[in-house]
DNA sequence: GCATTCTTATACAGATCGGTCTAATCTCGT
DNA sequence: ACGAGATTAGACCGATCTGTATAAGAATGC
């Protein structure tokens, strides 16, 4: 028998399944899950889960929304630690290094869930939500730069963060996460010898 | 109603199934692709898909080590145009180029079915396989350089090349092998500037 | 206290899943 | 011409899928 996900006691019902849906979700594939799965490990029953959700779909939205906040606030409350602008680009690849090294890490949930979106699946809009943030983490880190390839420089490090990302899943390679940092970090200081301001 | 993939005429019913189940595993995802559909864009019998295949994962099976082959022809072919080793490294990026170019691209096959593949299902051991000839691939042309630092320039490239791939799906950006062919160039130069063999 | 809301357990529906089976037909080598 | 192998169409199986219905109990707020 799968053992629940989250305590029963004093946790709603809601968020048992959300509980159970992420680590479901994420493990298998929102795709390979179905609802019974779910309510079976959140330990509620399938009336709550059409009484709080509008449905499976409603349930993968609110799984990508807040794997989404999650990883928004771990990147946030990293790049507290300093402000110098290179460092700051810096790390979000050392975040990037502890996201790996987790052994259940199974790769980006937006890059898998787009993999088996079906074409208006509600995963196509969280999606493209989560690619909006990420670009504008770089771009606004990439600003405070004193350079002028601003546009180039932020392609080339999501590049560089989506290569880590893939490289780390599709190889089981937490290294992957340094080796992209060298690259940022060669890419940064080549934009600000060849590329400073005036 | 769903039109046919191949002609029915002259061509077996084994092609007819594989170039049905390419077309459709790929766009849509091996797991929300049942067998029905398959059988209908082929134009044949259920009975013929498993008198010609064990089942549904020996056609999984083969529609990977399809395009397992295809991409490895394809950059192959692409190698021979010329024989500077720098050279032949940025030319797998053209043909990234061209892939993404392709209005139909939807990323890379291995990728999308390792991210909604079962623990134990035949989409890891052929996604292993086309990793391993990754690795080999960039490994071999990296060995024609004269660089010391071959092992660390190799996991370079395979992050931008897995970074390129993510990021023009992701994205619908096929300008995404442009800017890492970019970053391969600077990392290629940067080698042979500083860890040219004595 | 009492009504409203929430949760539970369970049965059920309609569809689809991968896979088996049968029996007739077709193709093709000898 | 004959027989073996290949293909056909379709019925059928048990399992699973998302979602609905029902009826009774727990929690909550006024």
């Amino acid at each position: 028998m799968a053992e629940k996900a989250v305590d029963t006691k004093k946790v709603s019902p809601r968020q048992r399944l959300l509980a159970a849906a992420d680590e479901l979700f994420y493990n298998e594939g929102v795709h390979a899950v179905g609802i019974d799965r779910v309510i079976e490990k959140a330990g509620v029953a399938k009336g709550s889960l059409y009484y709080n959700f509008g449905g499976k779909d409603d349930l993968i939205r609110e799984y990508l929304l807040g794997r989404h906040a999650a990883w928004t606030a771990r990147i946030d409350g990293a790049l507290t630690e300093t402000q110098d602008p290179g460092e700051r680009i810096l790390l979000v690849f050392d975040v990037l290094e502890t996201l790996f090294s987790d052994p259940g890490y199974r790769g980006c949930s937006f890059m898998n869930a787009v993999a088996e979106a079906p074409v208006g699946g509600p995963e196509l809009r969280a999606a493209a939500n989560f690619r909006s943030w990420l670009h504008e983490l770089f771009g606004q880190l990439v600003a405070a730069l004193d350079v002028r390839n601003t546009q180039e420089l932020t392609d080339q490090l999501v590049i560089l963060y989506d290569g880590a990302v893939t490289a780390a899943q599709m190889d089981n390679s937490p290294q992957a996460a340094a080796t992209a940092k060298t690259l940022a970090a060669m890419v940064v200081a080549y934009s600000l010898s060849e590329n400073r301001v005036a």
